[in-house]
DNA sequence: TGGAGCACTCTTTTT
DNA sequence: GAGTGCTCCA
């Protein structure tokens, strides 16, 4: 113990050794936040604090585990609270549920539970959906819920039009959570934010008996987080909160950064450490991301800086596509891999969105490089996944109205969609849950005689799974997965034994089950399962010991550390995205979102952008990204890969104007140290190659060995194929579309254009058929110019 | 009731 | 380009 605070600089130490009162540790990347705060907690239990009376709240699972493995390096079988806000808030709200009007076996609805619940809702409310989506609605909805506003605050209020819709369904939507014993994500921080508020008395025993509270990335709070933790830290007001206001990233989700940067108002007495030194990255990667941050104005002020040893320039290079960006990093990683430089899981490559990881997949799985994908879609969101959950949901909470039509009809049972509607309109009716209602399916009228007895047998299923519902997790699945039909089910719709079809995944799930069984040997619950299962996120799965290459978002990449990461489309309207250029505070935080990539480098880093990029199936140039013109261009390698011009098609360039050539990157003139231009030679040997095998299939008659054979060289190709592609594929150009202009569709046959509107993807012409107008989006509609 | 075909959507997404 | 969700038809 006594050897805790050796090895601290003075800053650490200050923060490790403060005990009461309000912390505020403004850490900068790799300035060893998790060990100041990992040494804090082990002082305090070292103060003789007990464990029970401290909580530690992140926002990840992941950063919880981190930190719970640590303290327990430095304290064993310390029972400190450690998890995230909505874990720390759903077990509040189990033992306070009654107070919000829910029963203790409430459910947590997942996103896709709560679209469900949201689109009833809207139906329910019969608001028009002609100006606002149902995701603009439920956005709505959720920024209400994450300041705190209920239905009843916005009764009266001047509104915009998207929010007077949403003001509306929020209401209706309430109400269904409520009949249905269920609370979203935003809820579990709503009702307990609101509890805090309405019950003084729990909130005094609750502040009592967390003494003290620490809070991780406290930049990225809302306004709910905010008002929870406020309320936990009045009578004993020893919160201690980490973060930095540079890498606040999620002012889309509710985040407030003013929370941070408001801290010392609100709390007068604070003490503030500032932890500067960076203990991850080269000088060099740290000057890049210095440099990029001090273009933002709302932030407060740090400096950056390191011991380590210079290491090599960040490099920025400019590519003719993305196409040539993935094949040019996955070279680049075969290659150092090869030379004994580096291995797999040294690597990162970051990009703004999930959609970009494509190219880069194809270019690793082509060199047969592992990797590994953090991103959103992923083993929960699975349809049989879904299913099963559904049905333990269900057992749990007979009023899981979701669930329950998720589930009535898979394996289909000859209940219908009419008669779930028959159902769900007497259940409203009646204001019972939709269980109750097929209990008395035979008190609705609407019910033919078939359906009601289908529904009687699925009510008598459900009483016999239910008797199920305290046995051990393992036990319920199993008799779930057979009574049901659900096994016969899936062995005669998907047979492919791959290890990610249906069966694979139900068996993967069952161990899931069989493990939180062995965990849990006492408090293993159905409950506490479930809970489990809502609260942990895919950006979970990251593996950090595998030997394989990590490609993820920016956002994803908060908190973590490689020694090579890349950084792809650097690009204008990418990065700042072109949906978060409204106003400076979104380009601030896309700046922002750029600095944590960034710095999540320890050894090298590479941004890159090209000059063409296909986007959403079409090739179009881009511009580079703004944010390169802030970075310090004099010290950074910029490599630009230059292919032959004549490659590519006349035409296309014509039709599509080279606006790189247009705004003059800054960098040309700078006095960058390194310029290469690489001439790759295999370019115009391989073009030809690509011509041949086209040759080969225009000459007509291909058998099948021909076919194959042109198949496995295009896959040798790797991307020169798919550019070349492109190219001859490239459709009519959308400006062909004009007023007066003759098409043909495959359903309507000939038309005219009577008029064009919009731009780009969202290009809409009305066409005059026989049988009237219909409106088409060019980019997507199957039409036909009738010369 | 399920499948095909079509229109339309596509930023990020700790929980 | 790919995924989703809706509609219409067999």
């Amino acid at each position: 113990m006594a050897g805790l605070l050796d090895q601290l600089t003075q800053p650490q130490r200050d923060a490790v050794t403060h005990v009461d009162g309000p912390l505020l540790i403004l850490a900068g990347p790799g300035s060893g936040k998790t060990r100041v705060v990992t040494h804090r907690i082990a002082h305090l239990l070292e103060q003789g604090i007990p464990a029970w009376q401290i909580a530690a709240l992140t926002f990840t699972n992941k950063a919880a585990e981190e930190m719970g493995h640590r303290v327990n390096a430095l304290a064993p079988g310390a029972k400190v609270w450690m998890g995230t806000f909505h874990r720390f808030c759903a077990q509040l709200l189990r033992r306070h549920a009654a107070l919000v009007g829910l029963a203790e076996n409430y459910s947590i609805y997942d996103t896709s539970d709560s679209k469900q619940a949201m689109k009833h809702a809207i139906a329910a409310a019969g608001v028009s959906l002609t100006h606002a989506s149902p995701e603009k609605i439920a956005s709505s909805i959720s920024r209400s819920k994450n300041r705190l506003v209920t239905p009843e605050m916005l009764q009266g209020q001047s509104l915009g039009p998207v929010e007077a819709i949403a003001a509306k369904v929020y209401p209706v939507y309430q109400q269904h959570l409520l009949t249905a014993n269920a609370v979203d994500f935003d809820d579990l921080l709503f009702h307990v934010a609101n509890l805090l508020r309405y019950n003084p008395e729990l909130r005094s025993d609750l502040d009592a008996k967390f003494r003290y509270i620490l809070v991780d990335e406290y930049q990225d709070t809302n306004l709910a987080q905010y008002a929870i933790v406020r309320a936990l830290s009045i009578d004993h007001p020893n919160l201690a909160v980490t973060g930095d206001p540079d890498q606040s990233i999620y002012g889309w989700r509710g985040a407030d950064i003013k929370n941070i940067l408001d801290f010392e108002k609100d709390y007068p007495s604070v003490t503030t450490v500032r932890l500067e030194q960076n203990y991850r990255s080269t000088p060099n990667i740290l000057r890049v991301a210095d440099q990029l941050i001090r273009h933002n104005r709302r932030r407060k002020q740090k400096n950056l800086f390191t011991d380590n040893p210079e290491g090599q320039p960040v490099v920025l290079r400019i590519f003719e596509s993305g196409f040539d960006e993935a094949d040019g990093i996955a070279d680049d990683i075969v290659n150092a891999i090869a030379r004994g430089d580096a291995t797999a899981n040294d690597f990162a490559i970051f990009c703004r969105i999930n959609a970009m990881t494509r190219s880069l997949e194809h270019a690793l799985r082509n060199r047969g490089v592992p990797y590994q994908i953090i991103n959103g879609v992923e083993f929960y969101q699975r349809k049989e996944i879904k299913d099963l959950l559904a049905y333990l949901h269900l057992i749990n909470n007979p009023c899981h109205d979701v669930a329950l039509a998720r589930v009535i009809n898979t394996p289909t049972r000859g209940i219908g969609a009419k008669s779930i509607e028959h159902l769900r309109s007497f259940a409203e009716l009646n204001r019972i849950p939709m269980l109750e209602a097929a209990r008395r399916a035979s008190e609705i009228r609407e019910l033919a005689k078939r359906s009601a007895t289908m529904i009687a047998k699925f009510v008598s299923l459900y009483d016999r799974l239910a008797t199920k519902a305290t046995a051990p997790l393992e036990e319920i699945l199993r008799f779930l997965v057979t009574e049901s039909g659900y096994a016969t089910y899936l062995e005669n719709s998907a047979n492919d034994q791959d290890e990610n079809s249906p069966l694979a995944n139900v068996d993967e799930l069952i161990t899931a089950a069989v493990e939180f069984d062995r965990r849990h040997p006492d408090d293993g619950s159905l409950d506490a399962f479930l809970e489990q299962v809502a609260l942990v996120s895919d950006t979970d799965a990251f593996e950090e010991s595998s030997e394989r290459v990590t490609m993820m978002t920016l956002h994803a990449s908060k908190g973590l550390e490689f020694p090579r990461v890349f950084l792809i489309g650097v690009e204008d309207d990418m990065l700042p995205h072109a949906r978060s250029k409204e106003d400076e505070s979104q380009v601030e935080e896309e700046r922002r979102l750029l600095f944590v990539g960034i710095t999540r480098a320890k050894e090298f880093l590479q941004l890159s952008c090209c000059k063409r990029r296909s986007i959403r199936g079409d090739f179009r140039p881009v511009i580079p990204s703004p944010f390169l013109n802030e970075l310090p261009l004099q010290e950074i390698e910029r490599i630009e890969t230059k292919v032959a011009r004549d490659w590519f098609n006349e035409d296309f360039d014509q039709s599509y104007p080279d606006s790189w050539d247009l705004p003059e990157i800054d960098v040309e003139q700078s006095t960058a140290p390194l310029s290469v231009a690489i001439e790759p030679d295999e370019f115009n040997q391989d073009v030809p190659s690509v011509e041949l095998t086209d040759d080969s299939t225009d000459t007509g008659g291909t058998s099948s060995v021909q076919e194959k054979g042109k198949k496995r060289l295009i896959s040798a190709l790797g991307s020169l194929k798919t550019a070349s592609d492109l190219l001859t594929e490239t459709p009519t150009p959308l400006t062909a579309y004009r007023e007066g202009a003759q098409v043909r569709h495959q359903q309507y046959g000939e038309g005219t254009i009577v008029s064009v509107t919009g731009r780009g993807p969202k290009r809409t012409a009305t066409i005059r058929f026989d049988d009237g107008d219909h409106n088409f989006r060019l980019a997507f509609a199957k039409l036909e110019l009738v010369q």
